[in-house]
RNA sequence: GGCGGCGUACCCAAGUGGUUAAUGGAGCAGUCUGCAAAACUGCCAUUCAGCGGUUCGAAUCCGCUCGCCGCCUCCA
């Protein structure tokens, strides 16, 4: 078996072989901060967080993922406060991080800031400019777009055609209108940097190259982001990237995820549908967000809607209430060290090799949780033990699953505290309830429980009478 | 207009050349239960947008048609 992944620079799946034998280096455009993280910038880095994770089991892994921190929209935002770019900046990034943490991402390798490249960006700056690819004009610096003949490999854009759509930002510094800028000289008031070409700040899309070839290398294996960003901000990089080394290809392997949308709706400012992780995680789980999120490939649109988040949470709850019942009705399996079944390991490989297919593999665990629950039951309805053997492979087999996906490792005591954290609901009250139903009960004042029972559900809690007594547990 | 992608059951979504097309949610019936809930069992796509083609064989490959979406402007 061999790992395939889909190269969005070549548009085919294609077997992945790292440049060096064993390592893989990796870098992922991460947010602009200037604004709370939304959901569709969860999707990205769950999802390469997911990536991330699996190669680990087989390469050694150096992962980068950036935080831009200067940009306009930074210091828009900040004038309009009365804060500096900075304060700012680091503001969202600790909310960035702290949403991440929710959401159970790994912290990646690197997480360097532009703001720390500058001596960088201008090195690389001043090679393309003594390399012919660039020019300085006004105290601003300029990729010149034409002189790279492969402009727009990733994006299968042609350099006349993006001049006929004539959308493009009109500069009278510019040769070409389709040059991008590398450099920018400061207006007074914003976050500037000492420079050959006067004070200033660096363009958006520099900061990417700079990072890699500061904490990954000139030329690395996996380079990753939004779909959104294959043009310009990819392409830009890639150009300035090959021109500045001479090496080529910068990214052997660019992975795009694709989108979340609201409803069915484009997830955007004018809409006003931007979803942030806060609100989502007000109701759910963060683990039911990371299920939603891996229930579709990365690579295809997924849809936000009322109903998907707690079809998740339903899933998860499904989960955790299968080894719940393990360690109830069969605890020696908790304790066992079982191999994992061979065919089952087979499966999950199949499915993450085949350009990490996470869903795939959600389908494998839950067809696992049926199969746990029918021994159960069947050995319960029989009387017997259930096989330990067999419930304990399934275990080591969730937690396989578990490392890389990154949910279904939790416990079921976990699992159900979270989501009474999220309703809010006081325990006592509720286990006081309970004792007054159950002696109810057994009164045989059966009137009477049932009230106690319709109105904890009026509450959101859901109660389950079972061999072992009542439990209770939080609606979805 | 250019480039890319998608269309599988009531909903979501795997499957990308070969026995009865995963999984989850919803629904219906049954087992269990004082009644429920949960769990399990059964039912729910003879068919994969449509039409052709290649093949012994296609949801899977090719072509065309229809529909939807993204990028081409800051955007995960």
């Amino acid at each position: 078996m061999a790992l395939k992944v889909y190269n969005s620079l070549t548009r085919k799946k294609e077997e992945f072989v790292p440049l060096t034998q064993g390592r893989v280096l990796m870098y992922v455009c991460g947010p602009t901060v200037y604004a709370m993280s939304h959901i569709g910038h969860a999707r990205s880095a769950v999802a390469f967080d997911v990536i991330s994770r699996y190669l680990r089991k087989t390469y050694e892994v150096r992962y980068a993922r950036n935080y831009t921190d200067v940009d306009d929209k930074i210091i828009a935002a900040a004038n309009k406060e009365g804060v500096s770019s900075e304060e700012l900046a680091e503001r969202y990034i600790k909310a960035f991080d702290e949403d991440m943490a929710s959401l159970g991402v790994a912290v990646p390798d690197v997480r360097p800031k532009a703001t720390e490249t500058i001596e960088k960006i201008i090195e690389v700056t001043r090679t393309l400019i003594d390399k012919g690819m660039a020019y300085a004009s006004n105290g601003d610096v300029f990729y010149s777009v034409r002189r790279k003949a492969d402009y727009g490999k990733l994006s299968g854009k042609k350099i006349d055609e993006l001049e006929a759509g004539a959308r493009v930002d009109v500069n009278e510094s510019k040769q070409d209108p389709l040059d991008f800028a590398l450099w920018k000289a400061s207006k007074p008031g914003e976050p500037a940097w000492e420079s050959p070409w006067g004070k200033g700040r660096p363009g958006w899309h520099i900061e990417c190259s700079a990072m890699c070839m500061v904490h990954l290398a000139e030329r690395i294996d996996i380079h990753g982001g939004g779909k959104d960003l294959i043009f310009p901000h990819h392409e830009n990089e890639i150009a300035q990237s090959e021109a500045a080394t001479g090496k080529a290809p910068y990214a052997k392997y660019w992975l795009h995820n694709g989108f979340v949308n609201i409803e069915r709706e484009k997830m955007s400012k004018s809409l006003g549908n931007i979803l942030n992780i806060r609100e989502v995680l007000e109701n759910q789980t963060g683990e039911a967000v990371r299920l939603f999120l891996l229930g579709s490939h990365y690579r295809n649109p997924i849809d936000y809607t009322q109903d998907s988040l707690k079809e998740a949470e339903a899933g998860l709850e499904r989960f955790y209430k299968t080894v719940g019942r393990i360690a109830q009705e069969c605890p020696a399996a908790l304790s066992m060290k079982a191999a994992l079944v061979a065919e089952k390991l087979a499966l999950v490989t199949e499915a993450m090799e085949d350009d990490f297919n996470a869903a795939g593999v959600i389908g494998i665990v839950f067809g696992e949780v049926t199969r746990i629950n029918r021994i159960l039951d069947d050995a319960r309805g029989a009387g017997v033990a259930p096989s330990a053997d067999e419930l304990a492979a399934s275990l080591a087999l969730f937690r396989e699953v578990a490392a890389f996906l990154g949910v279904f490792g939790a416990t079921p005591e976990d699992y159900a505290a979270r989501r009474r954290a999220i309703a809010a609901v006081d325990a006592a009250y509720v286990e006081r309830l309970i004792a007054e139903r159950n002696s109810a009960r057994k009164a045989r004042e059966f009137k009477r429980s049932d009230e106690i029972r319709a109105e904890l559900l009026a509450k959101g809690v859901v109660l389950e009478d079972t061999p072992s007594g009542t439990v209770w547990s939080v609606k979805g």
